[in-house]
DNA sequence: ACAGCCATGTAACTCGTTACATGATTAC
DNA sequence: GTAATCATGTAACGAGTTACATGGCTGT
């Protein structure tokens, strides 16, 4: 039953999935290491109402009083969300990248303020990498193929070869850039 | 004036810098072409919700009959595409990536099933490389340092090597998980 | 005492999607 | 003549954001 949640909801449910009961805070401290890195950071409110609907759909526990409230995921949850994960086809990702917009129509402006764009993406890229290899240090010694953090750890390696991708490409079109721009 | 649309908004806009006037029916299809790979593929009725707005603003101009109507950029419009290009940074990235969601909580499910779902996105990667492959050679020629073409040219180049390092770390994750899966 | 973090929520709003609906033109 | 494509829109809805609001707890 209830099919058809919206990936975020499922999303959410999963970082339940690995055992611990949080609060709705702490959910989304956990959103923002993990998933804002391929997924999104949800508001803090939508952290809130995501659990009151997996609560109504029976999909999470909650526990404790009105001013801190523990959720846990349920039978019902885990069966739910192994069938997600099986069901429909994953789905192809989908980006939005306001530099390679600005890139496209970069004629508009003249080339110094394209180059200062890019420097500009490779310091976030660089602080966004840094956090996700402290996010990837910490899943050391638990990494091992059949334990708790093997799946986390793929992802975080996958998401630094995005980012290191993402340095070349940049640099490589700064390089082309600077050449032409004399 | 007009300050804040939304960038899809600025999308658009800059897909009618390029010179040429549209139906809102062709710029749907170039905004696919294009845009999709890094940014959206607003759906049709969005287009023209859209152009509607940008014509009030006094940003693009409708000319025809209302059964075909055409619009071409205005003055003010290539204005306010600079300054909105030059105004706010462009903003990080946002990857909303169903592959990599679903490889985190891949401990609800068998390594076969995984396996299977990595499979499938190298399938419509190769797709999608394709695709952009062919809109990239679609502007040989017009794409040399100063020609009409080269900035969306790069941005095509960066989408390739986009494109190929997900199948590369694709690969990667497939063949660990194959080695663990006996 | 006060700052900062923990913790939870409501309300308004907007972007963007899907579904629905219509009709003209072109190609076979 | 009929199917596909061109062309334009409306209506309903839902996901997700920002702004607002409240209050407890902890460290200095």
């Amino acid at each position: 039953m209830s099919q058809g949640l919206p990936v975020t909801s499922y999303a959410l449910l999963g970082l339940l999935s690995f055992g611990d009961d949080l609060t709705g805070y702490e959910l989304k401290q956990r959103a923002d290491r993990t998933l804002r890195f391929y997924w999104v950071a949800p508001a803090m409110s939508q952290v809130y109402s995501e659990l009151r609907r997996l609560t109504a759909a029976g999909l999470v526990e909650a526990t404790g009083d009105a001013a801190s409230t523990r959720y846990r995921i349920s039978g019902q949850g885990r069966v739910e969300l192994r069938d997600w994960m099986q069901g429909q086809p994953a789905g192809f990702p989908s980006l939005k990248h306001p530099v390679a917009l600005k890139l496209l129509m970069s004629h508009m402006v003249e080339d110094s303020a394209t180059i200062q764009m890019l420097e500009e993406y490779l310091t976030t890229l660089r602080a966004n990498l840094a956090d996700l290899r402290e996010v990837r240090r910490s899943l050391v010694g638990r990494d091992a193929p059949g334990e708790a953090f093997h799946k986390p750890a793929l992802v975080a390696e996958w998401g630094l070869a995005y980012y290191r991708s993402e340095q070349r490409i940049a640099r490589r079109t700064l390089a082309l850039l600077r050449q032409s721009f004399t």
